[in-house]
DNA sequence: TAAACTAGTTTATGTTGTAAACTAAATTGT
DNA sequence: ACAATTTAGTTTACAACATAAACTAGTTTA
């Protein structure tokens, strides 16, 4: 009964470990797709990650646009690495 | 964003897990024990498994007291071998 | 025979997840 | 030029869910 209940979710598990793929900045428009979620729903689970500083959030513009990029912190990292572990133990995979 | 939400919970993943694990009939307070969970949380997850055909639960009489035990089903079995293996695409493990 | 214990179930509450509705600005069509 | 549409998100209202406290029902013990 220990598994990280920020990651244990599964927009949230799908946004941390899309980003620990080896993307250094990953789009919200990005992350709409591999993620197949809504934008509000994408919304509010990014700021949560940002809150526990699971993830970074970067805003600028681009071709006059709005962009919001996001990467994983060393903190998210780590935090998916413990909860792969502790999966791996529960269903001894 | 596929996975089984019926198992995509602590609880109730920690039950049938235990379960796959060769356990024929777990009773109650077995479950207890090795999800460290409350009675009533253990009682409602349960009821859900046994909704979805995920275990049989079977009741009766030990020492005077009743005793309820739970098996998994192949239903359940395979619902599990299924989120195993999208989580393991998702997670790519 | 009252108190304490076993083995659960029900329910009341707060928490969470989610999509619909909204904001704000840019672009396109006429 | 200005209304309609599109882009890029955010807010929020509602439904679903998880959980523990309170309850039920019976048993054992002192």
């Amino acid at each position: 009964m220990k598994l990280d209940t920020l990651l244990h979710q599964e927009l949230r598990l799908a946004i941390v470990s899309f980003l620990a793929n080896d993307i250094e900045w990953a789009s919200f428009n990005a992350l709409i797709e591999v993620t197949e979620s809504t934008k509000g729903n994408l919304s509010v689970q990014l700021k949560k990650l940002e809150a526990a500083d699971y993830i970074k959030i970067k805003k600028r513009f681009k071709n006059n646009y709005p962009l919001t990029e996001c990467r994983l912190t060393e903190t998210g990292k780590e935090a998916l690495q413990n909860y792969i572990q502790e999966l791996r133990k529960m269903l001894n995979i």
